[in-house]
DNA sequence: AATGAATGAGCGTTCATTCAT
DNA sequence: GATGAATGAACGCTCATTCAT
């Protein structure tokens, strides 16, 4: 397989079956041919040639490209929501919270730069993961209600909002620069009912005590 | 030509040369098509058969279909702006301006539920459309800055922001309902700063005045 | 109608009726657009839009493309067969007049580099015109042999070899430098049985007497 | 595949791989068309189907019929150039060496009709056959000249000229009698500067010491 | 006579999918 | 399980030809 950033799934199956190995290797390649030329463009040998693997091979694994880019999203999301929610431990503040959640997704988006873009393509095709981005957030937007800070009721469109929010800054600027990380942010919080003062700070706060590095 | 919602273009170009009437069919027959397989899953045929007329036609009048796009996303854009424009005559204060276009945009989505999702799919892959989006929202966004209103740095991600909320919302709700549109509304208010109240207020008051029918 | 070296069939028609001068236009463009992209690859668009017509009007006066060369190819074998008569008159040494012909014929070939290009495809491609070739050539032909110098049986074979050395030094020469026209006009003499040094003499007398300019 | 003269590449790729045996069978159908229809005239799937394969399958062999020319006809030069060189063993008179090859090429032609076609169509279309031509014919000519047979300069409008001297015998005589097979020996030795009569009886040998059979 | 819009058969090419090895 | 040759439907596009104006 082609060098890539990040063999996530390929290092997650060392050690198991060569059947797990060889999907992963399909997994892996599809994130890169996926994020590098989106999914309706992607052709079953692009992601089969890149994983140096016949292509007949792919339908060992997949009936077809839904159905492994159904796999790969899961797979990121598990991961990502992993990473997010290693640093949120102990929050109790729901502004913080959805403020640092926010962040640290595009953190992630600006280290892996793949992962998110793929991820979102899977949201916005894969119906299932719809709702479990509903359920996912939920439980914060619910803290932040009950702590007076936020002004919404939760519903589908909103949580869809959130998403195109995070979409809008992935799509202009891949690279994820800060002032793009902090003006998403706001944003969303600007969304949920704070004002510009108070999503600015909450910002500001987050970056200072969270993401210096 | 298959019965359509409206027949936009045609009815612009009756009278006029067959050149231009067959064009318009073209153009009309690609609105239909396209919101209804999406731009991508379009194929010349589908157009062209749609149009009744012979496959090879489509050449006379367009090189691929990103040309054609083009043609029928800025004939779109003419359209709908004319219409908004056309309420907001006089009308002075920024918030209400932008929550009415936004509102209208919304209604001209009920109504002709075809043309929105067709002109955002334009927005998104004609590049030239993006710039013109800018150009007409600036002057509103400017107004309710200069008016104290909007606390906002008017920049190409903002304008991608609000464009990803009416996207949102077009897609979770494409009969836009009253409600869809309100939630729409009060979003881009509240990304451009104003808060859960006065956002709220202001598309009541919009509601009342301009959209009672 | 573009620009050309020169309207042959157009010149030949001022003055005459409409249909005759349009036929014109379109024997004229012919020859440009035959000459520039070769007979096969040519289109019927290429020819009227180069004579400035429309499309359709191809048909009022061929059938196809075919027929249109013959009539190309015919009009150019008089025109050129009149020219090279002209400076024959006279001459009884039938090497001479052989030689002359080939070195007046390769001579057009460079003032009017079009004209054998498209009058050799129409040869080659037209029945006809291959034994008119013959005509013209066999009266020179017996000449020369009554008087001893050719060694020949004179037969289409000999004829085609004769073409054959003509046409292999304008594919690579189009331009018909000196030195491509006396190999050439050497090399059909040898083919008619006059010995190398004859034929370098036959030559050089002839661009002596009858080149110079 | 249908039943042909002789399967030239497919007889030399029996008993290796699947896809060797494949591309001979393009390949060999190859021949077949383009020596009926011509190249230019000859459809893909003219070919494929001579074949008996799937029109696709073409492309997972050749990029497009150049290709797939190029291939033809480097294949059918080394067959037919070997076969020429074997009979060529020994001889050290230059002109009998090249009277031999042309009337060994010729007769070839005879047995099989379609390879020379199809050879010579490649060698003006495909331009590194042109100059492999050239290194084929440079020896015997050189060792003509040194001999004092021959007086000629070698250059590319010389290699053109035998080259269409040859192509003009067989298209007006496919079949390639015995008579044409003479003639355009002849023309091709008078050409390098023999004698009518010398060129005569040179050919008169090479018939009765190498071709009697 | 001239136009040029409309046609649709025909071709090159792609690519998901199958299946014998 | 992996392979990769073979398939053939599907599509983009061209262009000779027709015909109403």
């Amino acid at each position: 397989m082609a060098a890539t950033a990040h063999q996530l799934f390929r290092e997650q199956s060392t050690g198991k079956k060569k059947r797990e190995r060889t999907r992963s290797t399909l997994l892996d390649s599809a994130i890169s041919v996926f994020a590098s030329k989106g999914f309706e463009a992607t052709r079953i040998t692009d992601i089969t040639s890149h994983a140096e693997l016949a292509n007949g091979t792919f339908y060992n694994y997949y009936q077809d490209k839904d159905e492994l880019l159904r796999d790969v999203a899961t797979g990121l999301a598990v991961e990502i929501t992993g990473r997010i929610n290693d640093e949120m431990e102990g929050l109790t503040h729901g502004p913080t919270r959805v403020a640092l959640a926010t962040a640290r997704l595009l953190h992630v988006a600006r280290q892996e730069p793949e992962w998110l873009n793929v991820l979102l393509e899977g949201v916005f095709i894969v119906p299932e993961l719809q709702s479990a981005t509903v359920q996912y957030l939920r439980q914060d937007l619910e803290i932040g209600i009950e702590q007076g800070h936020f002004t919404i009721e939760i519903n589908l469109l909103l949580v869809n909002q959130i998403l195109s929010l995070i979409r809008a800054g992935l799509l202009l600027d891949p690279d994820m620069s800060d002032a793009t990380i902090r003006q998403t942010c706001e944003a969303v919080l600007r969304l949920l009912g704070l004002t510009p003062t108070k999503s600015r700070k909450q910002v500001d706060k987050v970056f200072q005590r969270h993401l210096e590095n």
